[in-house]
DNA sequence: TTGAAAGCGTTACCAC
DNA sequence: GTGGTAACGCTTTCAA
């Protein structure tokens, strides 16, 4: 800062944040104070962060894939929580990078803590963070990585959910539908994993259907539909089901008479379809709830890694099955 | 970085950014890479653009609302992009802050470039940001913002294609919905005043409908929609107007025949409806493309600001119209 | 109550 | 070819 009001810099770093010793006399910090907005003066966090050692930096990758409005909300959550808390929320367009590679990027930053899915950093990404300086990772995802606390998003059990729930209602030949489209796996391969669970010794088989999100590609599977003999299907999500719903019925195969439907995610959209979806709900934690996990990771950053499981799966019946 | 190989610091520097000046024997070189893996030497992006005056972070703040798929996918292809020009793409979240407020959060990062919605933004805020060193700021948004380039989204356009085209089909009394949902009004807006423009002079009305996303709302526009004795209804985007399509089909309103209905956005949905949903194609600009304005702008601070249209509206006639 | 000075990690510039 | 030094903007300690 520009030697403004004719005070020293430490007087103005004194008055900027009024550092609770009061030994600053009110006409100086006026004029202190005035010449910072005179002057547009911001103060320069890297300069502070390289003093201080450490960033108010919340670091996490912005989503790769076009993702859902719950999660978005989600974030969104997270973001105002955090900023209550007074930390910068910054979210890294990283690439295309993976794991210690991503990290270092991220690491450049010296975020005080970083939150992400732990398929995109992995424990060796987790140790490169830590040594340059995060007090806290936060992973997102199946599994725990060593090392980071872990928010636990249990997809396999929105499959679960699914399975059971188709099984219960004496389906027993059923469908999965895995998007073609990239970077959806960490999602659909725990939903199918959850389903093949719930048919597990029972007289049930579990069929994977690829499908892109895109007319013809359903139009096709459904066009071979009758072949594959399933009376039940889990379709990923609700866009997904609506997709492959649309397909079925201009195929006249009748929902869900012929073939049960069920979605995920809950969305609105799923309620506006006729028959309406059955879904399974999808609950994600509270955003004040997660930032203060972080919180408290920060000003302790030695405690033992929590493991958080997060995301309650809910069957919600309706008319597709 | 740490005194690790028993050489100085500037080696050091000159060994990890390859400086041309071949001026480094091959075995110091070895021991410092190797020292540097060793310790997991990240660098400091703080002190790095402390020292150089400037760093290569473009900030856009992060969507205060949940965003659909066309801006998310808009929002990939620019990180990528501008990812490939080795600038580091950083989405501020910044909490409920606007205007100058804002712009002082965002330039405490001093980023080289900023990306902002006018409207979060203001003159004033463009004066804060480039007073901080920032030497590119882009606006997105209706208008342009004095001292800063303009991407033009001419939402307006949208509307009166919308507008035109049901004036086209023979429709005079014409409801266009508005979303109930905070922080839509930037694109709510034009939209509606490109329908009112699109009607101007002629033989027709416009009326504005708030809707709120959920269906009990819906049900309830519904239920006086005969009395309102709309023929033609431009429904804000394809979600609103599958929201209303259904409770209209659930009210025995006939589509097109009693009412047309127009969407915008031409999201997958709306191809999904029946009768399929006539809507309005939005283009957005390449990602590549505003990579390389930013990077110019960036190279030449001082260039006159451009103000470049974005954002193609074309009309999409299917069947709901 | 205020000012001077050190030091955070980097890099540009000069001596060695 | 190498290494020392200063400076970027800020906070903090110490002295006046």
């Amino acid at each position: 800062m520009a030697r403004l009001a004719g005070v020293s810099r430490a007087t103005v770093s004194y008055v900027l944040n009024n550092t609770d010793a009061v030994r600053i006399s009110e006409p100086t910090r006026r004029r202190v104070r005035e010449a910072a907005r005179e002057l547009g003066y911001v103060p320069h966090a890297a300069a502070r962060s390289l003093r201080a050692g450490h960033s108010r930096i919340v670091l996490m990758p912005a989503p790769a894939v076009p993702v859902g409005p719950l999660y978005s909300r989600f974030i969104n959550d997270l973001q105002w929580a955090l900023g209550r808390l007074d930390y910068t929320v910054v979210q890294h367009g990283t690439v295309g990078l993976h794991g210690v590679e991503a990290a270092r990027a991220w690491a450049e930053l010296r975020p005080v803590a970083v939150l992400a899915p732990g398929s995109a950093i992995g424990a060796e990404g987790v140790a490169v963070l830590r040594r340059s300086g995060a007090r806290a990772v936060v992973t997102l995802g199946p599994e725990a990585v060593e090392g980071a606390h872990a928010l636990l998003m249990d997809h396999e059990s929105v499959g679960h959910r699914a399975g059971a729930h188709l099984y219960a209602r004496g389906r027993r030949r059923i469908g999965v539908v895995m998007p073609a489209e990239r970077g959806l796996e960490p999602f659909s391969r725990p939903r199918l994993a959850g389903v093949r669970r719930a048919l597990d010794g029972a007289d049930g088989t579990v069929t994977e259907l690829p499908l892109g999100y895109d007319e013809e590609s359903a139009a096709r599977l459904a066009a071979r539909w009758r072949g594959l003999g399933l009376d039940g299907v889990f379709a990923y999500n609700d866009e997904y089901a609506m997709l492959l719903m649309r397909a079925l019925q201009d195929e006249g195969v009748r929902i869900p008479e012929e073939t049960a439907v069920v979605g995920a995610d809950d969305l609105m959209l799923g309620r506006l379809l006729r028959p309406r979806l059955s879904t399974v709900h999808v609950d994600l934690p509270a955003g004040r709830d997660l930032a203060d996990l972080v919180d408290r990771a920060v000003r302790d950053p030695a405690a033992a890694p929590e493991r958080r499981p997060v995301l309650g799966a809910t069957m919600v019946h309706r008319e597709s099955s």
